[in-house]
DNA sequence: CGTAAAGTGGCAGACTCTGCCACGAGGCAG
DNA sequence: CTGCCTCGTGGCAGAGTCTGCCACTTTACG
């Protein structure tokens, strides 16, 4: 499964993504050509399209880690807990990874918010990823009286909150940031019903 | 304000809109090429991207309107109410928008889902519409004590649980749309605090 | 009217992305 | 080890999106 072919594709697969993203950071997103990211990495623009669905798809793979982040930990989390609890949990996790690589995504950020087009575009989680976990809750309580639609606003709202503390802590205007996103976390969470 | 200028381009930008809806719908947004919409429309390629900055901003173009109705309902609401109950009522005159327009909504959908590309970029309401949102209603109360991330954290909410509804409506799996709507807003209101 | 301002269309060109085909390197028997 | 087979790679051509530039027409205004 892990022949040298493989490796070897993978190998370049990542070193394309981390040329391009060199390039981005050094001159904007909008300023670099796929052709300068090919010739960087030293590959044929062909064969970068078969790494990369579009440009803009290097951009969204730190997004599809996080989310897959994300659901790892919803994956692995008690089965006794509930819905809110296990988000909570989930999402914690994945605030310690950001604080752990504060700069790196800062400076991804960075290159986001001064391409128009990337704003545009890359702006949220897909909703496709949503409902991904909502499934998985789902399927973790399958004889739940819970309508469908509480499950998928709570994981709605908690992808909500995440994205608004990300952006705020990247901003650097938090204080005390795990705290905070405890706090954010607990605001959607409603144990009360 | 409004000569004899402004008002044909107005008209030849909405005609070239409809165009454009019309034929996504037909053949499905991959099939129809710029060139298609502009020789069903009779302009020029050029005027079709002086009115609209992309194939994709028609395709914004009714997201666009809906936040815009949403504002205008937060902008007229009674400066006496909270900002959760502004909230309600502005997206609750949505949904009533929405009520009426179902057939149309339900195929500008059908277009999104069929595309790869629209299922991809089009997803979600921008951030910066949620963050005009919070901004208005943060000028509401000037000197109100709640911390803003609370208020963009309500908003975002909001917007989630409308956007959750608007599918199901339009899914056709709700009975009773707009009170289901009423419960998912009040569910993220939290009106205890 | 006559001049300024703004919309329109044509043209050339950069860029993204895809289908197709040929080539070469890794993988797999025998 | 050898020969075949698979699969990744690169080159090429072409469609499609979008932009800058310029000339032409229409509208606005003094």
């Amino acid at each position: 499964m892990a022949g040298l072919r493989d490796r070897k594709r993978e190998r370049n697969r990542v070193l394309t993504a981390e040329t391009a993203w060199r390039l981005f950071i050094e001159r904007g997103y909008d300023n670099v050509t796929v052709a300068d990211i090919c010739a960087a990495a030293e590959i044929a623009p062909r064969t970068f399209h078969r790494y990369f669905a579009s440009k803009d798809d290097v951009v969204a793979e730190p997004v599809r880690q996080m989310t897959a982040l994300v659901a790892k930990q919803v994956a692995a989390a008690d089965p006794g807990l509930s819905d809110a609890e296990t988000l909570r949990l989930a999402f914690h996790e994945l605030g310690v990874f950001v604080l752990g690589h504060r700069d790196w995504l800062s400076a991804l950020r960075t290159v986001i918010e001064q391409s128009h087009h990337l704003r545009d575009t890359h702006a949220g989680v897909p909703p496709e990823r949503e409902q991904e976990l909502s499934t998985m809750l789902a399927k973790r309580h399958p004889d739940d009286a819970e309508p469908d639609w509480r499950r998928r606003l709570l994981v709605a709202c908690s992808v909500a909150a995440f994205r608004i503390w990300y952006d705020d802590f990247l901003h650097g205007t938090i204080a005390d940031p795990l705290e905070r996103l405890g706090e954010m976390l607990a605001a959607v969470s409603r144990p009360g019903r």
